[in-house]
DNA sequence: CGTCCATGTTGCAACGTTGCAAGCAACGTG
DNA sequence: CACGTTGCTTGCAACGTTGCAACATGGACG
């Protein structure tokens, strides 16, 4: 059976209070005594009963972490670096997959699914911000990837609409002009996808140019990314430059170009978003715009960390931005030639760092 | 602030045990008595408090997941399964990553890291069978994708030496007589990379062949891919064939095929392991070997299930063999042409199926 | 010498739940 | 009518931990 403080309590010879102080710091104890109860603590191999511990203190430290997918390379990446900022922090992540279904995403959110969370980290798919924080209701909320301005829930993303800006300059600075967008999602009617939409065009316009064409897609993987080039490449004046709101749908779009035997870059500049592991080694190598996911991972954990502690103060919401760069490799002509510093020879390259 | 037995109790004014009772269908209750605590759980939303009841049950209900790595392919898409074949039988998952590292290995196995789980799945990496069993000490434990003989474990996995095998018989098949080898792992004493190997083997000797080369790699990653086939191009007498021990190596290969102008699959046809998506959206499309994912998720979840319920009779360590399949596309000039069933054009092919 | 303070140590109660065994009413049977 | 049985309900105690407040001890200080 499994050791209390009771046992370890008994052998070191003191009390049950004592050996919790030493086992969670929370008095001084006489360091003759704080030796005699760790070895103690090691003879018998005595591990804290969490249940009982949560009981009393009514936190769990669990934080959950909602995202739509864990398969994918963006959400895979960034789960993984939130697991590791929450472990330093001391939390341990409950991580969960909504799959895109609206109903998934409100049973994970409002408790009814699953084990109690002291907070949640939720990168939402199909439910709005405002709805989120209703659903949560009162639970330490952060979201990720959008950015609304309602209630006591922080955000925290990239400026989406400069990124796209920047991503239409890369391309204009190319020297295309006939550029298409692919990625829209009209019919959620909430943010991310809007405001790559307004960056694109507002970059363009920079220029005097305006969108070719904009294909709007069901979801941001390979085969929505394969079909929209496919039909960008029917119209009657085919684009020279396509810039895809996720990597997955440009690679999905490099595979068709590559079917078609349209020549990338020469024929066609080809851009994602995201800078997934994949797209340094497609060949060519993709052009994308990368998030610092560290960053993203490590101020979400910061910020349900202090909602959590300080749970009473009713902080007003904040909005968290963070960099982004383009990083522009062979998909669209870039100064990056295979093997340099940032082709697949070097696959630890500022796409992850 | 959160409802407890105690408030539901009092507003249906019945005992707090009653209440109990209907939430947990431990006992009979009335159904008048049961509609009106029914009525008074909805009114306060009330929610169990899973800290008491598994402080009281002496369970969590909790499964611990341990992969290398959640941001790969191959293990990204088996969390996930792994956690709806859990949610299914009303387990929580939590993931955790050890990164290939044996010291955090270990410490997640013993517990000494996060919380209490009432059992684990494990995919080791640098940990031996026999150590985990030691160091689970009598946690229920499903070790994957190692088979090993000892213990009171069960292993679930597909059977390595006759996949290798297959794929060896594949290439053969259609015609290559130079086959080399990328994956090799020696300083791992551990099964997987071994039995591939020896699987490989027995697949050319049984058409008088033997391996011309065989390449160590540090990963399965797609750097160590890249490198191990530029190390390749460079012999004398190129293979004209490799079989990749993931499909991520296999990918990295496929980069570098392309920089060198090695045309795949009519000089080199180049084949994988694992079915990742990004393999089907490759160019060409990368031939590979299928595991039947969702049976190894199925069948680990109900193996630790088991275990777990029936806590007290020592079970045999059972071996679980799962099917898989050589699903054969462009890369070694498969009968499979782009935009066919299995091309990238059906996103949802065999491969996940 | 008495008082105060800092430092260590302790017992008690409580967190919200469920196992246990007993209680109670109503009913069927001998 | 006594008795056992069935169906439903209940009070008590316990799971292992920590907050709280009180209690010893010993040294510094007026």
């Amino acid at each position: 059976m499994a050791a209390r403080l009771k046992d370890v309590a008994a052998l070191a010879g003191v009390s049950v209070r004592t050996v919790s102080n030493v086992v969670s710091n929370a008095a001084p104890v006489a360091p003759a005594t704080r030796a005699r109860v760790m070895a103690a603590v090691e003879e018998l191999g005595y591990r804290p009963n969490l249940a009982a511990r949560n009981l009393r203190q009514g936190r769990t430290g669990l934080i959950g972490v909602v995202v739509p997918e864990i398969h994918s390379p963006y959400f895979g990446a960034l789960a993984e670096l939130l697991i590791d900022a929450a472990r330093e922090r001391g939390w341990t992540v409950l991580l969960e997959r909504t799959g895109g279904r609206p109903d998934l995403e409100r049973r994970l959110l409002d408790g009814s699914e699953g084990h109690q969370v002291d907070g949640m980290i939720v990168s939402p798919w199909s439910t709005s911000p405002a709805e989120l924080a209703s659903l949560a209701g009162g639970l330490p909320l952060v979201v990720l990837g959008e950015l609304a301005p309602d209630g006591a829930i922080d955000h925290v993303a990239l400026d989406n609409v400069a990124a796209a800006r920047d991503a239409a300059r890369h391309l204009v600075a190319g020297g295309r002009r006939r550029v298409a967008a692919i990625g829209l999602q009209s019919e959620l009617g909430h943010g991310t996808a809007e405001l790559r939409a307004e960056g694109f065009r507002q970059g363009l316009r920079e220029s005097g140019l305006s969108p070719v064409a904009e294909v709007e897609v069901a979801d941001l993987h390979r085969g929505e990314g394969a079909r929209a080039l496919r039909e960008l490449l029917r119209l009657p004046g085919r684009p020279d430059a396509v810039f895809c709101f996720s990597d997955e749908l440009a690679l999905g779009a490099l595979r068709v170009a590559a079917e078609e035997g349209v020549r990338v870059p020469e024929d066609l500049a080809l851009m994602g978003f995201d800078d997934i592991e994949d797209g340094r080694f497609a060949a060519p190598s993709l052009t994308t715009i990368a998030p610092y996911r560290e960053q993203i991972a490590e101020r979400a954990v910061q910020c349900l960390t202090e909602r959590v502690l300080g749970r009473f103060e009713a902080l007003p919401g904040r909005r968290i931005v963070v960099p982004h760069r383009v990083l522009p490799r062979e998909s669209t002509g870039g100064p990056v030639p295979p093997g340099a510093p940032d082709g697949p020879g070097t696959p630890d390259g500022p796409g992850r760092g």
